[in-house]
DNA sequence: TCGCCGGCTGCGCAGAGTGCACAAACTGTT
DNA sequence: AACAGTTTGTGCACTCTGCGCAGCCGGCGA
């Protein structure tokens, strides 16, 4: 379906919004005005794009990005939960979720009503605490863990940002 | 190992700092000299403390954040790769990884040699041409894959500071 | 072809925030 | 009691932000 040739129709983000973006994602604090002078463009502009950014959601929060490991849980896994069918879907799932805070991420995935989470914590056996507190639940009825031992590639938006603007060259 | 009863030792953050990234986490953009007045403290302590965070890397990086989705990438999913075991460990698969833009994120997870990546793509059919793209590789035997449905919670790390705040009140 | 319109540009202004330094007070420790 | 480390209040110069304005340009419809 779609053109079949060219004509992106209206591509979210053009080649300026592109390098505003990975500007902005390698070199934070550099600043409005820093950016107009790197980039070459007004600083109205990139005030006026970085407006719309926030507004169409592309950029969708300013705030740091925080470490959990420095934060004392150094320990990540993935659990894949099995949850029963009944009626009201997932919702009481998820906010049995939601007040765990080692739980940092939740996605209902394909399959027979599956959940997949990301927890953390302070050593293995904190792991198996919060694991235990994840099943603590009438509707999970399994919850199969796999721990990271080590991450390779880091939450990184970095290369498809460089992959867009490459594209709307 | 390590003390049994109370002494925390010595926490990697204290009340104050959580309370600083707290207010940084749920209110971007508050500035330095608005942390100060908010928390009732003097607007060095805030830079002092801000500059230990991010020495010691709890804060990791002050990018804003973007969304692969408003990106055009809206299909998110996670791929648990089989690793043809051999000498020089996983670095080769993840060069190879790291030079797809589609991928996010990589971990190296208990198991037979095993990966977890996390793909995005413009839709269905984009998925399968990054899987492709993904198994395209001499060291990659197998990939399963689950389509993430519903994102329920998203990269979440305000409850864990919240949780440290409660611990170190 | 002409005229409209939205986006980009360059400018200046007032206000706010930042980075940095200093000296004083307070903590727990030796 | 002396100590080092941390927190605090204060001041200054500098930069950046948010905002409005007028002028310029290219695309689009009349």
């Amino acid at each position: 379906m779609s053109s079949p040739a060219g004509a992106a129709a209206r591509p979210p983000v053009d080649a300026l919004d592109c390098r505003i973006l990975l500007l902005l994602l390698t070199e934070p604090g550099v600043g409005v005005l820093g950016a107009s002078r790197r980039l070459g463009v007004a600083r109205g502009t990139i005030q006026a794009r970085l407006d719309r950014l926030q507004r169409t959601g592309v950029l969708r929060s300013m705030a740091p990005d925080v470490d959990p490991a420095a934060l004392g849980y150094p320990v990540t896994a993935f659990c894949t939960l099995e949850i029963r069918q009944g009626r009201g879907g997932h919702s009481p799932v998820v906010e049995h979720l939601a007040a765990i805070p080692e739980v940092l991420e939740a996605h209902t995935i394909t399959g027979s009503g599956d959940v997949l989470i990301r927890i953390v914590g302070r050593d293995n056996a904190d792991l198996q605490r919060v694991i235990d507190r994840v099943v603590d639940d009438a509707h999970v009825t399994r919850a199969s863990t796999v721990i990271s031992l080590a991450t390779r590639l880091d939450h990184r938006t970095i290369p498809l940002v460089e992959h867009l603007l490459d594209a709307s060259s």
